[in-house]
DNA sequence: GCCATGGCTAGTA
DNA sequence: GCCATGGCTAGTA
């Protein structure tokens, strides 16, 4: 596995639940801010895999990015869940975004 | 809503 | 070449 691709799991495990980061976010986190979208890939492909806490990112408008129904109602639920609140259809960032560098890690 | 970005992978030679 | 992004612009009300 890649470094970029060892850093971005290793940041995914770390959300606590409750809490969300944003693909851009993990991409920066990474070594590579501009990155987003091959987290987003790397999701996809590894979220399974690796028992990743998917859910937990979401796109930088505090948006669901995923486009199959199924599968962005359970993000929602799994969400809600662990106590974040949508409002409309977003996450509000401000209170459930996660940030590594000031929570502790 | 357009398009630059960039790490990765499938698929060819 | 792909894409579960993101940031900026144009164009409407």
């Amino acid at each position: 596995m890649e470094p970029f691709t060892q850093l971005v799991v290793q940041a995914i495990r770390r959300i606590p639940p409750g809490k969300v980061m944003t693909y851009g976010q993990i991409a920066a986190h990474a070594g590579s801010p501009g990155a987003a979208r091959q987290v987003a890939r790397l999701l996809h492909s590894m979220s399974a895999k690796y028992n990743l806490p998917w859910h937990r990112v979401i796109n930088a408008e505090g948006r669901i990015s995923i486009q199959d129904e199924k599968g962005r109602c359970l993000q929602e639920q799994l969400l809600r869940d662990e106590g974040v609140e949508m409002k409309g259809a977003k996450v509000d960032l401000t209170k459930f975004r996660f940030d590594p560098g000031q929570d502790g890690f």
